[in-house]
DNA sequence: ATGGATTGTGCAAACGTTTGAAATTTTTTC
DNA sequence: GAAAAAATTTCAAACGTTTGCACAATCCAT
């Protein structure tokens, strides 16, 4: 094939008589040089198509423009929505993105970094594994001076920007509008114990219940391992089977709330009218289902774009010190499935 | 922070008391080096975490070890299970993956390219938007020596390697169940005209519809614009509204067969009793609907793999002539929404 | 005219690695 | 024990760009 040898700034310069700096220069409008140089070299530059060797240039100044991101899973509606409003801001930016995924697993994800930091991202923006406490292989981005930011999944252990949604508000909303809609006794299935969102979600939703004066009972409130489907159906059927049955329930996440559902519709249990149901995360599933189901939408493109910006941010200020919290604010978009009035 | 000054091949040369060219040798276990010194360069550089300067690597050996991988849309259950199987292929070979979407639009497909061009990924895996017809962005990589290759949707104005679905036996196989399930009145939804795989679908419903002398008319087919729900709630009401209605409706995609559900549920013609309905891509949705939609399912996983596996192995062979097809088989998954027996 | 700014350009080193060829040392052969 | 062969190591250039500093040329004020 052609592969035409590619034009350098040597040849620019030699070319038009001048030396390399100065061509260098030129291109770059460095107020040193004559407005007449300025003019000749960028007039060749373009009619020969130069265009400067990136990777000399990389290499030169120690940076690529290019930014990691790692995520649990990406065949996943959140995090891909994530993903494309990361890229999309990198893109304004002028930077790319290097996607990979951890799989939830805490040694896929240091492999993820490590190849990263190998491939020399200039930063890292990542939604830790269910299985990160410790964060020693995000601490060697730190250490190479590479600033990090986390989003969604995060943990206390690193100190570095975050972008999170208002979990606990969101929880709260969610569980306010059942109590709005006449449900009584509302029952939560939630995650798991060691994930901060699950937390927050779970004290929004307790928050709520105080609040208003609302019932409580610990039988009503469900903790999952794995965060499915199944999960959701087999904990729904625990509730209703109970002495003190609930009339609302609150899922950690969609996929849950979709198990809930699918119970329900199985046992001709009406919805809403005899249970609510609220989701959380607002996938396409949600008004794909019937009814639709409600749920708390993280506004995953929003936080993929705060949060490559605020990585550009620190990158060109070679600052790795920030610790500032972004809080994306949810949205509870109501659907059929807890509409009661 | 701390920032340690990184170490380098001059480092351990001036502190072994040998030449960088032999610490450079010595690290890969070029055969002209002596055994001891091999042992001992590499315990040295074992010792103090040396780590090769992959910009400089980079610069000198004119590549990067990053592909670039565009799609029309990120957020879509089909694209982001191929890239989670291109990603994980690439790293099991070395390799990252730069990931931009196109949003279907050959104006940001462009921009894409030539962004990964600028940034010089070693290759391209690409799928192409609806816009595209003539590629001479994809042309300028070939150019410059550097590999593409072109999945699920692609363009035949650029002879690259291909990997795509059967499309035309994949739609073969699903309307030759339907006629197996007893339909008599096949229509299809089918996708854009100057879209292949969308033709490909097409002729493989007419031709399991001649092989099995099924009665075909040309009010059955109808065409997609934006391929969304919309458009599939639109299309069934005219094909059932018609004096001659089909009992069965093969669609382009699951997003169309939704719409086609939502429209039968609404109208509540049972499926699939009085009306079998068959989606293309097996989306997550397929299996949330009620009743399950029966689909094709693409296995878009093993595409991406496949697809970077064989890009990685021309930029391995410095080979841009490769114009093999790679069909991965499609496989029919049967559910509710069109099993009558 | 002389000196001091000001302006424009070029020189050369530097970034860290790879690699062909030359140089050195060691081993083999007769 | 000298020449030839083999094994090991070093030299130095190269990749393309950026940039501190020196130099040269022009201009202005004294």
């Amino acid at each position: 094939m052609t592969e035409r040898k590619k034009l350098t700034l040597k040849d620019i310069a030699k070319e038009l008589g001048i030396s390399i700096s100065t061509a260098s220069r030129a291109l770059k409008e460095h107020p040193d040089i004559a407005d007449d140089t300025i003019k000749m070299v960028k007039d060749f530059a373009e009619k020969h198509h130069y265009v400067p060797n990136i990777l000399a240039v990389n290499f030169r100044k120690n940076r690529t423009y290019n930014i990691g991101l790692i995520v649990p899973e990406l065949v996943h509606h959140f995090f891909s929505t994530v993903i494309s409003g990361a890229i999309d801001g990198a893109k304004k930016l002028g930077y790319n993105v290097l996607v990979s995924q951890s799989n939830d697993l805490l040694a896929d994800e240091t492999t993820a970094c490590r190849t990263m930091l190998a491939s020399s991202v200039d930063g890292l923006l990542i939604s830790i594994s269910n299985e990160t406490l410790e964060a020693d292989h995000l601490k060697e981005f730190l250490e190479e001076g590479k600033p990090v930011v986390q989003f969604d999944k995060i943990t206390d252990h690193l100190n570095t920007p975050k972008v999170i949604v208002d979990d606990f508000e969101g929880a709260y909303q969610a569980v306010k509008h059942l109590i709005d809609q006449g449900y009584k006794k509302i029952a939560h299935i939630r995650g798991r114990r060691e994930v901060k969102n699950a937390n927050e979600r779970a004290l929004g939703y307790q928050k709520a219940l105080e609040d208003h004066q609302m019932e409580q009972s610990s039988d009503w409130i469900k903790d999952c391992v794995h965060i499915n489907e199944q999960e959701g159906y087999d904990f729904c059927e625990e509730l209703l089977k109970s002495q003190n049955p609930p009339d609302a329930i609150f899922c950690i996440t969609d996929l849950v709330a979709l198990g809930v559902l699918k119970y329900l519709k199985e046992k001709q249990i009406a919805v809403p009218q005899e249970v609510g149901v609220v989701g959380f995360s607002n996938w396409k599933l949600a008004e794909i289902v019937n009814p639709g189901l409600s749920s708390v939408d993280q506004h995953g493109y929003e936080m993929g774009e705060r949060s490559i910006v605020k990585l550009i941010q620190l990158i060109k200020d070679h600052n790795i010190e920030n610790e500032e919290v972004i809080e994306i604010k949810t949205k509870l978009i109501i659907r059929g499935s807890s509409l009661k009035s």
